[in-house]
DNA sequence: ATGACGGTGTGGCACCGA
């Protein structure tokens, strides 16, 4: 059982990379971010003839997530629960497994841009939210995955200058503390639970030959809950595809769970 | 301090991302 994130910035753009990587890496579920579509320009079909069916939550321009799995999904929930966000940034979905139900939270967490401005409080707030319902969620679904593009730098190893950058976007004390309360419901790091090379990375900047210098921060990831745990076998970043013409600047992660 | 790259929109640059 193997289930992957991955932020494609923009699906029409990057479908046939998307449908090479499956090819290559037939996991069972992969969760997508960065759609940059409506709704109803979503490749069903196509994904449909790749083996993949969909959940999606679209949106013109900016943000969109979807599920893509093998096997049917169902309790689709799109956004937190009560909240009012317009922006499409989170669709969870329930997966039928060998080993039972297996509920998957996708998402797209905000930017921020930077501390202090109106979408750092977005930022804040929307973590909040997420965080609040998620307690709920592991409590009516205890074998979950939180994965996604989280957009914070966890610890000072997940970037590639934490002195430099230290206390700017994606490293700031509030972001690091919402990922630290993340775990506190009892989720866990599914990158960390293994050995993994120095200098890990998930995105890398487009500009400045950034890839080639290996100037990244790991800001995509996967939380499992403390009833998956046992079970997760591998969990890798796939740095294959950011060498692809026109990539995406960010790279997938999979986690192998056994089944 | 700024921009560098890339995607989208109805564009001739602005906005956004990270």
């Amino acid at each position: 059982m193997q289930i992957a994130t991955w932020n494609i910035n923009s699906l029409t753009v990057r479908l046939p990379q998307v449908l090479a990587w499956l090819s290559a890496n037939p996991v069972d579920a992969l969760c997508l971010q960065e759609l940059k579509l409506s709704d109803d320009k979503f490749p069903h079909e196509t994904l449909r003839e790749a083996g993949y069916e969909a959940a999606v939550f679209g949106q013109k321009t900016y943000n969109g997530v979807a599920i893509l799995s093998r096997r049917p999904l169902h309790d689709v929930v799109r956004n937190v629960p009560g909240s009012s966000d317009a922006q499409a940034r989170v669709i969870a979905a329930t997966l039928e497994t060998p080993g039972g139900p297996l509920r998957l939270v996708n998402g797209y967490f905000v930017n921020g841009q930077a501390p202090g401005s109106d979408k750092f409080t977005y930022k804040m707030q929307w973590l909040q939210a997420l965080q609040d319902w998620l307690r709920a969620e592991l409590a009516a679904h205890p074998r979950l995955v939180l994965l996604g593009d989280f957009n914070v730098a966890p610890e000072d190893r997940d970037s590639y200058d934490p002195v430099g950058l230290a206390g700017t976007i994606h490293h700031t004390a509030e972001e690091r503390a919402h990922f630290q309360a993340l775990l506190a419901l009892g989720l866990h790091d599914a990158y960390r639970m293994f050995d993994q090379p120095e200098k890990s990375y998930s995105w890398w900047d487009y500009r400045m030959l950034g890839f080639q210098k290996n100037r990244g921060l790991r800001i995509d990831h996967i939380l499992v809950s403390e009833a998956l745990r046992p079970a997760v076998r591998a969990c890798a970043i796939d740095r294959a595809p950011r060498k692809n013409p026109q990539p995406s600047d960010h790279a997938p992660v999979t986690v192998t769970f056994a089944d």
